[in-house]
DNA sequence: AAAGCAACTTCAGGAAAGTTGAAGAATGGC
DNA sequence: GCCATTCTTCAACTTTCCTGAAGTTGCTTT
């Protein structure tokens, strides 16, 4: 028998729980029906996903397979999402995605914008990395994108929204902080630095070099402000972001990184309900996010 | 019922057709099984995918839902095709993506010097457009991929792999290549100017605004050529794709566009097969691919 | 207007796939 | 060596899916 996206749910299941009854429990089928689909799998692959006896240690092959598998099942299950959610919106439908970053600052202001002028209005809000912002929007899976950098993309048009500059975000009384001479690239990376995914963005080669060699890496916004408070460590950000840091922490440019994140609008061409996309886009625009108007 | 893969395959094989009989047919199912699913998606979602009496018209939602669907299929193929291949390859597994352009020039040595040096590796060489090659690196169904422009990725190493100036591309008794001095911007979109898909890469303003009404845009590579072949038309072309084209076509630098086409190298950090991966893009690297070694 | 036609729907029965609970086999901790 | 845990196998059962035949619907022919 064919590859079926249950299978391949049952098989991404079982990889992460690392066992048959559990996955069973969570798929709410019995351990049987679980085991049966996977040897279904493992039959028609000619190959096994595990190793040993117990269903806790993946092949090289269940390796790679469970990454592919995994990300289709959840794209799987977001089209589904998005099609229900389609077909339940009668009276318009809205989906905007963005990067967490500016989600936060701009998710607000357009809820209330657009729910208040249009009644019975739905709209969907989602904040991803700035790949899977490109995604939605080349899926048709999101009217309305946010995301840094230009990427040029078949049917959707990009304008630039507005641009951030990077800087140095540290507790308050950081040394960094406390300092009358603006840091320096060479400052930041030699005291306790840690990088992030927006890191990635900064192309400048001076700090894409120092920074290289950095030993820890977080994604995650939440434990990265969790680790700065501590005032044991620093971090490089966009100016916005760094305005939704708490109180006892503070951005402050780096003298020799003028590199500044640029942020896109992005808005497909052909949607369903094309003028409220249109109207959103407009509102978005004309809002004032640049916390650095320089 | 919940909707399922082969219901969204049946839905966008009849938006295709535009009939239920022509669509069983391709699905291998009667006709009656296809009618029967429709009614199915149909009453789940509670709202007509078709308009009228016949099954030729879309509704407004079933063409956002085909939209949707048909990218889920397509994506749900792939992965199953991917996951087969992965599990046929004991030998050894290599998935390479590229622009199509990169991919004519790379792909023929590199399948000569890894096929020759593994027997028995399995190599699947796909082209698609640089959204798609990233992509399949971050859903791993690639392991090497080329793309213009620099775009940072989770788990994948990005090197510069070449440069490629953009110029004007004409058949070779058109008036911009036989006049003597260089062609300019002005030049070039005052002819009948074909605008391709590469033409988004070009971020150079005088550009961008100036070949931004233009009347005609084409995609597909093999209709741009037969169209500048006519010697009516003229395109704007990287120099290594301008490589490809055809005896009585030529390339020309244009005076005042220095932009270049940069093509990156995306590697994934962790494959099944890693080594391959890193031998075959250190072979790539050693390949010289620049047309335009300035 | 009756017959013909093409596209689609509905229906009942049968085939295929999926599910279950119980029984059996393998493994590892104690 | 025994027991608990985990997984596989089996036969019966349920659900889902598919088919072929008959029934609608609306348009075209004569």
């Amino acid at each position: 028998m064919a590859l079926k996206i249950e299978m391949l749910r049952a098989f991404c299941t079982v990889a992460q729980t690392g066992n048959l009854s559990e996955a069973a429990n969570r798929l709410g089928r019995t351990q049987s029906a679980v085991s049966m689909t996977l040897k279904q799998m493992e039959d028609h692959l000619g190959k096994r996903l595990f190793e040993g006896e117990r269903k806790n240690q993946l092949s090289p092959l269940g390796e790679q397979v469970f990454e592919l598998a995994q990300k289709q099942v959840r794209r799987f299950d977001q089209t589904v999402q998005s099609i229900e959610l389609a077909a339940e919106a009668a009276h318009g439908l809205l989906q905007i995605v963005s990067v967490p970053s500016v989600a936060a600052l701009v998710f607000p202001p357009v809820l209330e914008h657009m729910t208040a002028r249009h009644p019975g209005l739905k709209v969907e809000l989602r904040d991803t990395d700035t790949q899977e912002v490109l995604d939605a929007l080349a899926e048709g899976k999101a009217d309305i994108g946010i995301a840094s950098g230009y990427h040029p993309l078949n049917g959707v048009r990009a304008v630039p929204l507005f641009a951030d500059r990077f800087g140095l975000v540290c507790a308050t009384d950081h040394p960094l902080h406390r300092q009358e001479t603006a840091p320096t690239i060479a400052d930041v990376i030699s005291s306790s630095f840690v990088r992030n995914a927006l890191c990635g963005l900064i192309r400048n080669e001076r700090f894409v070099e120092a920074s290289s060699n950095a030993d820890v890496t977080i994604h995650n916004t939440h434990s990265l402000i969790t680790m700065v408070r501590t005032g044991k460590w620093v971090t490089v950000l966009p100016q916005t972001v760094a305005r939704f840091m708490p109180e006892a922490t503070a951005f402050r440019p780096i003298a020799d990184l003028p590199d500044k994140r640029e942020v896109y609008l992005y808005q497909r061409e052909r949607s369903r309900f094309a003028a409220l996309a249109e109207e959103c886009c407009a509102f978005i625009q004309s809002c004032d996010l640049s916390g650095d108007p320089g």
